[in-house]
Formats: structure tokens, C-alpha cells, sequence
DNA sequence: GTAGTTGCAAAAAATTTGCACGGAC
DNA sequence: GTCCGTGCAAATTTTTTGCAACTAC
């Protein structure tokens, strides 16, 4: 239904400006889907000493409006945004942190639809362990760490 | 492999004190699964006046610590806590903000364990259009709206 | 040229902390 | 009786807002 655009698409065809600053926070995040508005500031402040906090907030407001970007709250109350992409999963391991991404099995849409709830997006996490960690535990557990 | 607690309970189990405060916040958060910890807070000077904003954060915290609870930014930007209770997805309308609950399809665990990610708990959100809402938007449409 | 954006500083809102008193165990 | 938990107020952190200067269109 709706077209794919980039973010910066969006913003012309919603009749915003295309800044230096949106580009740039736009750049930050695509590359680091995991970040909070601090985080995104202070990495976005090394390419563009002058930028304001205030600027970072008002450009996450507008692209979470323009449904670029979602607030997230992973795991254990790490908020961050992240680019609104195609519908995918998280599966975030409770011991590293690490945030593996996968597409979404397709029956998840079927079964909603046959409720009568039309699904638009899919946001999906699986908190767990991944291999490595739950390798590392199961060894720890044995020693009886 | 964990055995079911009530929040209470596992206050107990963790050698914290149940006081007055934690089962009146307790109750509440079990009787409004979505509610953000200012509502919280007023929900509960109904019935203690005297509770402090700070014991509210406090007990969320540490609910939060024992499992009990989670954090939550459902849609847009409406973060609230609520029980952590069997795994289960929301159905979040992006009309008139209803969230429904239901269960999630028992296919999705075995997926991620084929991938040798272990699985603790399963969050899952769908937005999009309830049914009352989807009939209501296509009907817009089609007069025009 | 004009209206939307920015940086800065100040304001407002959200969350945490220090401390003396009180209550659960 | 002891130690954990509470309320209050202050501190800290997070987010929003007002305004003059700036710039994308």
C-alpha cells in the first residue's frame, strides 16, 4: 500500500526541509540501529560540533510523526530508537545485549487477520540467550559457578 | 523451569519486605496492564494520599528487577509498565489505541530455537487496525473524508 | 523573500537520591 | 530491636519550548 520511501524522502514529500542536521541524524541512525537520543547527540556532535540536543529531539519527534523512526524499549529498559524498515524481529540475548535481527514467519499476519485486526506493522521481541551465551551459561552452571 | 509466583510472592522469595505501598501499587498494576508510572502514582493516591511519587519508582524498579513487571512503548511513544505475565503479543490499534491480547503461535519459538537462540520470553506487538476502527477508516474513504 | 529550522538558554517533565522517621520481620 | 522501606525535598536527567539568527526552498 504504502510506497517505500528513504527518510529523507519523507521529509520532501511531507513538505519539510531537507537539512544538513536531518541528513546527518538520519546517516547516525540508519547505521546504528540501536541507539538512545543521548547516544545519537553525542555521536552526532563529532561531525557537527555546533548541533544542538534540542535539534536531535525535535528530528527524532518529527521522523517517529513522519513513521520513519519507533521508540523502542528493549530488554531491560535501554530506550532507543531505531529505523522504521520492514517488518522484523528482534531476538535480543539477555546476557550480551546482542540484538539479532530476522524477518517475521508469515503466519503471524494470517492469524491476526483472521481475528479481524488488519496488522500494519510487526514489532516483535524474543529475549533469551544466544548461542554463544547459552553455551557459556550451560558451561558456567556445570562448573557450579 | 520457573516456577509461577505471584509479584508478592516473589517479593518474598527475594527476601524483600511487602509492605502496604507494594501491594497497593501491586494491585493496581495488575487490575491496569497499561498505564505509565504517573497514572500509577495518581491511580494509587486515591487510596494513600500519602504515597510518594518516589515509592513509585522505587517499586516499579524494583518489579522490574524480580520479572514482575516490564517497561513498555507501545505505538506511539506511550511507554507504561505492565505485568509480565504468560507470554503474549498486543495488538495495538493505531486508531483508538485498544490493545488486545493474545497468544502468541507456539511456531515462533521453535523457529528462533532452530537458530540456536534460546528463548525466556516472548514480546510481541502488532500494530495496526482493530476491527471496529478498519471498518470506520474505509468507510471515510469512501465518502471521500 | 518567506516560512521552516537551528542553536542556545531557560523551562518543564521525568526519574533518582539523601536522609530521618516508621513499620515489617 | 534491626534493617528495609517510606515520604519529603533536593538533585539529576530527560525532553520540550521561546526566541533571534539562519538557510532551504
Amino acid at each position: 500500500m504504502t510506497a517505500k520511501l528513504s527518510a529523507i524522502e519523507r521529509l520532501r514529500a511531507a513538505g519539510r526541509r531537507v537539512t544538513p542536521e536531518r541528513e546527518l541524524l538520519v546517516r547516525i541512525i540508519n547505521r546504528n540501529p540501536h541507539l538512545d537520543a543521548t547516544e545519537i547527540y553525542r555521536i552526532a556532535k563529532e561531525n557537527q560540533p555546533r548541533i544542538g540536543l534540542a535539534t536531535v529531539y525535535r528530528t527524532l519527534n518529527l521522523l517517529k510523526d513522519l513513521g520513519v523512526v519507533r521508540a523502542c524499549e528493549l530488554g531491560e529498559a535501554h530506550r532507543h530508537y531505531e529505523v522504521q524498515q520492514d517488518d522484523h524481529l528482534h531476538l535480543v540475548c539477555s546476557d550480551c545485549g546482542r540484538i539479532i535481527d530476522m524477518p517475521p514467519p508469515e503466519s503471524l499476519r494470517d492469524l491476526t487477520e483472521s481475528r479481524g485486526f488488519h496488522v500494519e506493522r510487526i514489532r516483535l521481541e524474543l529475549i533469551g540467550y544466544c548461542e554463544t551465551c547459552a553455551k557459556r551459561r550451560s558451561a558456567m552452571a556445570r562448573n557450579g559457578a
